[in-house]
DNA sequence: CTTGAATGCTCAATACAGTTGAGTTAATCG
DNA sequence: CGATTAACTCAACTGTATTGAGCATTCAAG
């Protein structure tokens, strides 16, 4: 992800508020509807501020009157919530064989998706195919191009040339360029870049099931195993935005130690059951076999219960999550059997009696996935305060 | 650590210039010596304000003026240092059996340390021989009380009751009251509570081998095995603060998967050379046996390498970090050792042509370490930028 | 039903901190 | 020696948030 996004330090006048609308608009999406008031609050700001700051958003047509609020007595508040017509992200998915586009509105539902063939992964057909892509979408969505906020993209990892590139999934031709500032001046917008396993993450916090989540982990299934870890809310990008690589940790597997991704992960089913004749290549065919019960997925399901709880444990143990969880490329119904599958280490800071979550949730499913959590990466900006800090 | 410092997030003009200073006092530390123009370029503040930001921390006697600068045409610039002597910063680590303190000066330097050794660890014991010891090591150390920033505590995790509570290394007396909110009232201070592994891990940044490193693991030897990660300059706690939680990981050793800190710890060590009628209770004992190629404390080192490398390589993948660092209670001779007998492995994201630093280092090690760290956790308060931001 | 407390909110004045623009000083380069 | 570059200061300005007075609306107690 080669951290893009201007680390600015100093706070002055003009970044202060441009915080604080982020901070104020983060509440707003945490709580639903909510007053002035409790924003106040919740942001140690004096209501006068906030009060400025929500008429702004107001008028910026980000937020919405929703009424007034009811409980106790005194003079009863006006409630605001998010427009879902206040602003819109496009996501980005670029494979080797394909591009995968949605747009998110402001909530984080989703408007319209595309899935395009690419002839070649060299700069110019990516960057033609993708500016059409966008003028598609964004026609098929009906919306106006004022209002996007900007797009994320999703690129096969790890960037730069570290001892885990591999020919079979990099995209060639864009090892010497900045992909996020190469789309950024293409598309004429902001453009945020990650890798699949942290725009999902991301997604599950946009609209998925950790949106009061600050901090969780999310096990990727894409074409190997991928990790997005978000604490306090925000994204663990690492030195060179390449932290998450899980599927090549070294975990037991029937006595041996193995990749995690040679054992869990998508390619490694479709191994297991093409060894055995049977072909998959999609996530309704792995619906399919699961539903009839399998007997190489069984097998295969049984197999990597052991590995995987494995690094649920090592996840658990380093990085202290609220929870885990499963999502991907794989169908609902085997993250589903996969949870319920998987015996928990006992022996793990996340085995506690206070839990608000189960350990071992599943998440959003499917395709898109990381191609919408491209999008949710953008959204996620407008509700994050702005005042970046390094030491 | 229960996450003790109140977070505020909105910013105004107070904040602002508290999260300034802060980001100015950092900007100093890192450079050593550094004029105002070239903050302000750093910080993206404007000169007029860092030369008032400045101007204040001079009278408050946390910098220096340390000459003027050579460099180029123009007028030379005067260049400003940390002033040691502009705080100072009480580090205590409070075992089962003793208490030890120690003094930090700004510049990360230590005035003073002391052991005492505690015949109780209830709650009022504890108190009492931490408010002699304050008294003890601060006069001892010639300082003013005005000029103490504040104590960092280094308590035995994990923090709450988790599947890793272990009555033989946890305080009695300690589960339900918040030490940080305890320590703060009765020692009139600002206090931080953390683990020692992150303690001795903000050590490295603060005085030790990471000052420049924003993004870095430490593995620290304690009784058993702990992690420290800081991520952009901050250390990762965790949702409960029990981030790093190494020690309880599984890895393959010898054909069988234990436990990493079963085969790689102090303790572990020392059992070793117990089964062989070797005792080595301190340091000094172990740096001994190891200076005359204790055939015994070989054969662990020996053992303990694969483990270690298979812990390193999970690190690297998960969190992508500049540099791995080995500290604490081990003698310097036998990390020096275990780093050059390690074999890193190839698949890794770490392993990359552009880095700047070794994978794998050294840091500060013996019996201090996370004492002193727990005053650096202190010291790099002053240097953070203060608007904490939560989506 | 009246009155008072509690709560949300607005308006106008104020304060704080950073920015801007016009100098001043001090070094190097040609 | 003059032109250029760079660090820095001074004073006026600007943007944001805070403060304090006051109004509106609701509930609850008498």
């Amino acid at each position: 992800m080669i951290t893009t996004s201007d680390i600015v330090l100093g706070a002055n006048a003009e970044r202060s508020r441009s915080h604080n609308r982020g901070m104020v608009l983060g509440q707003i999406r945490l709580a639903g509807r909510i007053g002035r008031a409790d924003i106040a609050r919740a942001s140690g700001l004096s209501i006068q501020a906030v009060s400025n700051i929500t008429s702004d958003l107001l008028e910026d047509g980000l937020i919405v009157d929703r009424g007034r609020g009811t409980a106790g007595r005194g003079h009863p508040p006006v409630l605001y919530a998010l427009n879902p017509d206040g602003g819109y992200a496009i996501g980005v998915e670029i494979r080797p064989d394909a591009i995968f586009a949605g747009i998110l509105n402001l909530c984080g539902e989703t408007i319209a998706s595309e899935r395009w063939s690419l002839e070649s992964t060299d700069r110019d057909t990516i960057t033609q195919t993708l500016l059409r892509l966008r003028d598609h979408i964004v026609t098929k969505a009906g919306i106006s191009e004022r209002k996007l906020l900007g797009a994320g993209v999703v690129m096969p990892g790890p960037f730069g040339a570290t001892g885990l590139s591999d020919s079979e999934s990099d995209l060639p031709g864009w090892e010497d360029v900045a992909p996020g500032r190469w789309f950024a001046e293409h598309l004429g917008m902001p453009v945020l870049v990650e890798n699949d396993a942290n725009a999902a993450a991301m997604a599950e916090r946009i609209s998925g099931i950790a949106q009061s989540l600050d901090t969780f982990a999310f096990l990727y299934f894409g074409r190997g195993l991928g990790l997005g870890v978000i604490a306090n809310g925000r994204l663990m990008a690492g030195a060179f935005g390449n932290a998450g690589e899980i599927g090549h940790i070294p975990v037991p597997c029937a006595g041996r130690t193995v990749p995690l991704e040679s054992v869990v992960s998508r390619l490694s089913v479709q191994r297991a059951l093409q060894q055995q004749g049977i072909d998959a290549p999609s996530t309704a065919d792995l619906d399919r076999l699961f539903a009839a019960g399998d007997p190489v997925l069984m097998t295969w399901l049984d197999t990597a219960a052991e590995p995987l709880s494995a690094a649920i444990t090592i996840l658990e143990n380093l990085f202290d999550p609220e929870t885990v969880i499963l999502g991907g490329a794989l169908p609902q119904s085997i993250l589903e059997h996969l949870v319920g599958r998987i015996r928990l280490s006992g022996r793990s800071v996340s085995e506690r009696a206070d839990r608000l979550h189960p350990r071992l949730m599943t998440g959003a499913s499917g395709r898109l996935t990381a191609t919408l959590g491209a999008a949710a990466l953008v959204i996620n900006q407008a509700f994050v305060p702005k005042i970046a800090d390094l030491p």
